[in-house]
DNA sequence: GCAAGGATCTAA
DNA sequence: TAGATCCTTGCC
């Protein structure tokens, strides 16, 4: 390993098992890492196992929401209007069925191949959304199920956001329970995605 | 403002 | 097996 050593803390498993909306809000400021791509996560929404009609696992255990009801500390990955890839983080213990949906994030490495990925050269866009940020990092079909504490993919506290700047909101792009305060994000980042509400 | 796009879920 | 739905994006 050469290169510079930075104080990187990775998070355990315990940390996914707490409740949704406290990993929802501690994944702000967090790094994704993946191969030698990474990117600080500024936008997440949580989805939780009681009164949450736009919980996938919200009607039971199907085929596409498995990896939901499995403990948390794994990857979420389904793919939406046929077209985009989402990623979630999955939460609290097995059988519970909740998770927290990455929806944008701050690029810092492997910038290059995100814009490959991208197909464009705006680095506030790379990770604007949860489907761009699928694309960027190349998250599939593959990564559904896979585990948060490996080498490869993980994410760890870098400790460089203020906490204090963390803001919850609506929900958006949902079309049931949109009232509830279950988005994250942090004040005046142009690496959020929400700016525009519909 | 709205169409594209494909997998998934539900009902029959 | 058919029809509605979907945690979106980029184009019109």
């Amino acid at each position: 390993m050469t290169g510079i050593v930075t104080k990187v803390q990775k998070l355990t498993k315990e940390f996914y098992l707490q409740k949704t909306e406290v990993v929802a809000k501690e994944l702000l400021g967090k790094k994704l890492v993946y191969g030698n791509k990474a990117a600080i996560i500024v936008e997440t929404e949580a989805y939780i196992p009681e009164n949450d009609p736009a919980n996938h696992a919200a009607r039971g255990k199907t085929m596409r929401n498995e990896a939901m009801h499995e403990a948390g500390g794994i990857l979420y990955v389904y793919k939406i209007y046929g077209i985009h890839y989402c990623s979630n983080v999955v939460t609290e213990s097995s059988g519970m069925g909740c998770a927290v949906l990455l929806r944008a994030a701050m690029p810092i490495s492997g910038i290059d191949e995100m814009k490959h990925n991208r197909n464009t050269d705006k680095i506030e866009n790379l990770c604007k959304g949860p489907g761009n940020l699928a694309k960027a990092f190349g998250f599939n079909h593959e990564l559904n199920f896979a585990t948060l504490d490996s080498d490869e993919l993980f994410i760890a506290d870098d400790g460089e956001i203020p906490q204090s700047e963390i803001i919850s909101d609506k929900r958006i792009g949902i079309s049931k329970a949109v009232e509830l305060p279950l988005r994250f994000y942090l004040a005046n980042n142009p690496y959020v995605s929400g700016k525009k509400i519909r």
